[in-house]
DNA sequence: GATTATAGTTAGAGAAATCTAACTATATTT
DNA sequence: AAATATAGTTAGATTTCTCTAACTATAATC
């Protein structure tokens, strides 16, 4: 267990190194460190409301509203009014607001690249097994 | 490789969840997002100067300055005079400081005993030591 | 159908985060 | 030892982030 949480510790630091490392590439300065924070919790929740976003940033809708609007005004999401509900509206990632995600797409796919030059293929498979049958459903 | 990049991005998604779930609990309403990105990066660096700090942030010093004045004022930093170079001072965490780094360990404990509960013991014990081999140094 | 609740908006104010320009004190170079 | 470079600081201004209070429009409840 203790040498499990090491090694895990190590495991998302690296990842977390490769993240960072993908940001200062994607030339984000345009986006505030919040302002990315925005983006990425839109695009984990999947095209929230105003309301599910406030409660999810512990922040007030005016606050939020105010920061949709900026990141809709730069063009990295936009607004979807719901069908069911007409007071309401969701918010996408434009094909720019995506970006975000690529940098997570990118520090995965070196990770990958650094395990597999660090094992032989039987580990690899073998590794990929454990890994999706901690992620299985049941 | 397809296959292990998805079951990476699963992995660092699922810890990326944990470790915000432990921020919320650690109350760290008392911080910001900007603030608490401080102290991350401070940590990281391991004990810099405001030169390194600002450097590593892309922000200017009197920026960095303000900020870790209050940090300071808080309680999550202290300043140590440098011995070489009687113009500069290194930046530490406090114990209260090191708080920020409890939520990672947090996570990755809850990470380990996900695992514990869908592995069995053999195949704990090899994932464990492929991990290993990944960030043996050489 | 009237009342209450919910989703979002607007206006205005204050705190937080950032910058540039100008400065002091110590180190380094010439 | 004079000139230049570096580490940090101060002052003042601007922008970003956040809040509360009051509002409109639609939905749900009674």
């Amino acid at each position: 267990m203790e040498k499990l949480v090491d090694v895990l510790a190590k495991l998302s630091r690296e990842i977390g190194h490769l993240e960072e490392a993908a940001k200062d590439q994607f030339d984000f300065k345009e986006l505030t460190l919040t302002q990315m924070n925005y983006l990425e919790t839109i695009s984990q929740l999947g095209n929230p409301n105003l309301t599910e976003l406030s409660a999810e940033l512990h922040l007030t809708k005016p606050t939020v509203k105010a920061a949709v609007d900026k990141l809709i005004e730069k063009d990295f999401i936009y607004r979807v009014k719901s069908d069911g509900d007409r007071r309401s509206a969701h918010f996408h990632l434009t094909v720019k607001g995506k970006l975000i995600n690529h940098t997570h797409d990118f520090a995965h796919k070196q990770m990958a690249e650094i395990i597999i030059g660090k094992l032989d293929e039987t580990e690899v498979g073998l590794l990929g097994m454990l890994l999706e049958k901690i992620f299985r459903n049941p």
